[in-house]
DNA sequence: CCAGAAGATTTCAGAGCTAAAGTTTGACGA
DNA sequence: TCGTCAAACTTTAGCTCTGAAATCTTCTGG
């Protein structure tokens, strides 16, 4: 059900890893540099940006032992979250992530040949292309969720039922301020979830 | 003082802005096909993944504006945060960056050519390399800050005194957590400051 | 029936990166 | 004084991913 050529699918090209300070070192660092930085500011917004860095790193990891990239698992999640038949055409999958048509393309070539999707001619009108999401598509976004489940509760276990409401409240007040002063502004780094 | 070319330093590839769901809408829509989800959980972590993203497309804005790359930047802030006089060698920094040294060189090739770091042999030693940060990188650098500075204000503004530090110390307990999780995940996306 | 629009794909080129080979320089023992 | 080896950086070759523009196919309306 899977390729033939088995493509290496998603092996990390084994690069050194970063050397990385703690938080306080690193605003330290930045004060000394550069002293009228508000250091409690600066803590939010590295601590912030780190986790988030760190969660990336996670699912991808998940991802490897999937066998599948996460250019591949934004399309499996725009197919699924677009509900059953799980069917969207390559200028719709285009436009929900960001890409040009030409990038959608090559990237649903790929995916055809894992056998994640399919691809097909719409009979109906034969001037559209219908990508469909395979079994073995569908599967691979389920057990992905299954398995992110498993790894954002541990990452959560620290913060109590009580305090996991604040937080949420909090991000929440966060994001809409953000999306208000950067209206435009929706970036397409993969945000894998 | 900058480069002959005006090599488009960071213009951005003019692509399409992704569709993008309310938070909530897209929660709803992992219940759906996911009913297992932990609703509260996946708020959090797609709220805070979304926050970050929002984060990074800020801060490239401003680099486009300094002309700069991300990957430039992060050069910048090595050399910056290594601390007067502003030295180390190519091995230095792509351990830092987590880059392998030929992508370092290609790096700093460009940015030689930018006028913002300059190469040269170590007279001492003349098996190494010394990459300096001219006053140019440093000016870039320390506006870069000064804009971070501005809108990281901005995106906190709603959020008040006493709730920044349970903030900053709820994300802290979080980092904390999952580092310990993830021991060597030690990702490398862009961190961005 | 033809012109033009719409949708997808192909072609071409460019940016980054890695791996591996190559170059230069310094260190050290015979 | 060599000769060899290691260290540090650079060069080369190749890969993947992407965007822009040209192309191809099919539908639609006059």
């Amino acid at each position: 059900m899977t390729t033939d050529k088995p493509r290496p699918a998603a092996d990390k090209p084994a690069q050194a890893t970063r050397l990385e300070l703690g938080i306080a070192e690193q605003v330290a660092l930045y004060q000394r540099e550069f002293p009228t930085v508000d250091p409690q500011v600066e803590t939010i917004v590295q601590t912030l940006l780190r986790v988030s860095r760190r969660m990336g790193v996670a699912y991808d990891r998940q991802l490897t032992v999937l066998g599948i990239t996460s250019a591949e698992w934004e399309v499996l999640k725009a197919l699924v979250v677009s509900g059953s038949p799980y069917q969207l055409g390559p200028g719709e999958l285009a436009k929900r992530l960001g890409l040009t048509p030409a990038a959608m393309t090559h990237r649903i070539d790929r995916m055809v040949a894992d056998g994640l999707v399919t691809r097909e001619r719409d009979e109906a009108n034969r001037v559209r292309v219908i990508i469909e999401l395979t079994e073995t598509g569908r599967d691979k976004w389920l057990e992905s969720m299954r398995m992110a489940a498993v790894f954002e509760e541990e990452f959560l276990q620290d913060i109590a039922g009580e305090e996991r409401t604040e937080l949420s409240a909090t991000l929440d007040r966060m994001l809409r301020r953000i999306e208000e002063s950067q209206p435009d502004a929706l970036g397409r780094t993969e945000d894998l979830a």
